[in-house]
DNA sequence: GGCATTCTAGAATGTGCATTCTAAATGCCG
DNA sequence: CGGCATTTAGAATGCACATTCTAGAATGCC
């Protein structure tokens, strides 16, 4: 290291993930992102080979936090708790659930990523998918149409709860936590320990 | 008229409807609804004044349909029959569904529609809004929370039920209609026919 | 202090796309 | 048949943005 860096990795990162949360995937346009940080547009090149690149580790971080929050209670057995869980972690990061829950990966990082980072979204996705489709495996869900409800119950109907709240990354309505049980259709009780991961 | 079209407006507004549906807002460049009607780029501007217009007349076209699917039941008081048509409908056009719904007016219509068409769109909007708040009204939903319980039930559980399936424009599989009924929370049945609108 | 290296700073380049422009073709009206 | 408004056809233009390039500045090591 010869000159200490003025601007860091995260600087860029951070406005990125502020920039889509408000504005929408092509919010964060290179000037834009480098605007946010108050750094030259040209130095994000020193850091990242392309936006699809910062974009993507962006991704990688705020999916790292996601799914620290719900893997646990999936793990037990427990879609009620990985729901509420979603929504809890979403209300402590409304920066973060406004950034990757509205949008697909492919809606976010563009055609070209790095292949690296290519394959450490995929193998985040994996590693979700693999332990949600255990759990389902555990449920007893196995037809097609089972597993889709329980992807409803513990993904789609939480994020869809908190969609018309996420635009804009604005702080959820303090109700809206409270809301989640009662959207969720009667659920059997969570497995019993003996099947828990 | 001295020389005969030939291409119609409809074929533009299908072109541009059918790649928005399998391949996202971004898909629809001029060229690309050009190509796919098979005409020259320069014809889509003797129709539509820009590609803002092009896109907010295609939306304003299947939220038409849209509209008349889901205001019926609601208008009669019945939540989880207007839910049972949104899907049903989206079940009949996949394509229109594919480009309606996943979406938000604004990530379709950039910045810039004409003013008309900016309202019209705003006022298709309010139409099926007013009738939602009407059927909360009368369902006795008055506090934010139990309008967005209802907003819940009656729009984003059933689109979140289709989201996964909608990429791409493919047809629906068949059991998705009978899981709405699985994934929604018990409700109050149908409100009586006094309290139609 | 001189120097290699890595950074900031922002201008230059290239590409993709919406929009406009020019020319040629078409078919109804008189 | 000939005039002409309207359309096809596609090339030219202009703009926004990702990416690259050039110049200059900062810092640790000798």
């Amino acid at each position: 290291m010869v000159r200490t860096a003025k601007f860091s990795d995260d600087a860029f990162l951070t406005a990125a993930v502020g920039l889509i949360a408000r504005g929408g995937p092509q919010a964060a346009t290179i000037a834009a992102v480098a605007r946010a940080a108050g750094a030259p547009s040209g130095s994000i090149y020193h850091r990242f080979p392309s936006r699809d690149a910062l974009v993507a580790r962006a991704w990688l971080t705020v999916h790292d936090g996601f799914r620290a929050a719900v893997l646990p209670p999936l793990r037990r057995g427990d879609a009620a708790g990985a729901a509420a869980a979603l929504v809890t972690w979403a209300a402590a990061e409304p920066l973060h659930a406004a950034f990757l829950l509205p949008h697909e990966p492919e809606d976010l990082i563009g055609g070209s990523p790095p292949d690296d980072l290519r394959q450490a979204v995929a193998a985040a996705q994996e590693a979700l998918d693999a332990a949600f489709l255990g759990f389902c495996r555990r449920a007893g869900a196995t037809a097609e149409k089972d597993v889709a409800f329980w992807r409803h119950v513990v993904f789609d109907a939480p994020v869809a709860l908190l969609r018309p709240y996420l635009r804009g990354g604005a702080p959820l309505p303090p109700w809206l936590p409270g809301l989640l049980p009662r959207v969720l259709p009667p659920l059997p009780s969570p497995l019993p320990d003996s099947l828990a991961c």
